[in-house]
DNA sequence: GTAGTTATTGACCGGTAGGTCAATAACTAC
DNA sequence: GTAGTTATTGACCTACCGGTCAATAACTAC
């Protein structure tokens, strides 16, 4: 019926992710987007619309897989304690390894997109609801009540998203690990 | 000796800290800040130089006047309690006045320039380590020993950094009071 | 007054930003 | 085969980006 795409939309999504992970919206110019997709400017305006568009995909992408990949594990196997020390512990780990030194999408279109474009705005608040609900939920797993879990969850995710600030400011890692360590002092004792 | 300066250099850094602050540093442009400063293009370059080092100064402005004042309420009358209380009631009650969505210009230039601008990570490394040390201070005139200090602080400094995210990002005024009363909760008892 | 110095002005510049489009290619249905 | 549809291509466009500079103005020292 029409010609067929030559690319892997999911792959090309991933390489424009990573652009403006590690750049910024503004600081990224569709050139740099044509030379990391491997695509055309047409191609990339013909599938996915106008700069704002390819932002907005980049970031659903990273929140459907980074963001997701925490919230499973969040889900999964261990204790809360071991959980939420994990999260930390990436963030110093990734920081290590200077992926983007040690910096989170979802916390950088918070500052630098959240106010003027709103259906970025709406993704995010979205984003941040999901990732708190999963810790609610490890939280009440462990008979933590509810109303415990709702505050607790929403301090848990403040002193997440502030390591990620700091991380890129370039504050020591002991920082991140005192930060981790506070909290883990506030959550229930293992049980299980 | 030579030609008087007709702006008052204060008044000029601070406007241009207004645009940066609301604005982000790639997506402000120098007709923006010629418009806000009232100087026209050559001036602004003769007095303080490129771009770069006009948002700089416009960080280090922020730095000495915004930061500094929760520093001074930091090392003023109260309790702890009341001074770290106090610092996340300013975030929810700038986010509610609208104030640039309550956004902080220190967590933006962490997250936009830290990377790629020496200068602005080494304003931002020492700021942080003042407020750091404020709260520390705050925390040993209670009687909190040296190594209590040193990782409460930290831990505080993140949920604060974390909260200014979160009201950017539109996540509801409840997650920065919860995380306000958490925060406090670590907190030593007053005794004064 | 004049010489020396710095500030202000606004026209100017090359480069590149985001975005468009007509031509062509690759496919399916019949 | 042909008609219809969509994808790819790369040349092209306008607007504006950050930055410069020669002319001129405003001052001080003497």
């Amino acid at each position: 019926m029409a010609r067929p795409r030559e690319f892997d939309e999911r792959q090309v999504i991933e390489s424009l992710m990573t652009v403006f992970w590690n750049k910024g919206y503004e600081a990224t110019t569709m050139q740099d987007l044509v030379k990391a997709s491997g695509l055309l400017k047409g191609s990339l305006y013909g599938a996915f619309g106008d700069k704002q568009a390819l932002y907005l995909a980049a970031l659903k992408h990273y929140n459907r897989t980074r963001i997701q990949a925490g919230i499973d594990m969040l889900n999964g196997e261990g204790s809360v304690r071991q959980k939420i020390a994990r999260l930390f512990d990436n963030v110093i780990e990734s920081t290590r390894r200077g992926l983007f030194a040690g910096g989170c999408l979802l916390c950088n279109a918070s500052l630098e997109k959240a106010v003027s474009d709103k259906q970025v705005k709406t993704e995010i608040k979205t984003t941040i609801r999901r990732l708190k609900v999963a810790i609610m939920d490890a939280l009440k797993a462990e008979n933590v009540n509810e109303d415990q879990a709702v505050s607790l969850a929403a301090f848990i995710v403040s002193a997440y998203f502030g390591t990620r600030v700091l991380a890129k400011g370039g504050a020591p890692a002991a920082m991140i690990g005192d930060t981790r360590d506070h909290c883990l002092q506030l959550l229930p004792r293992a049980q299980a």
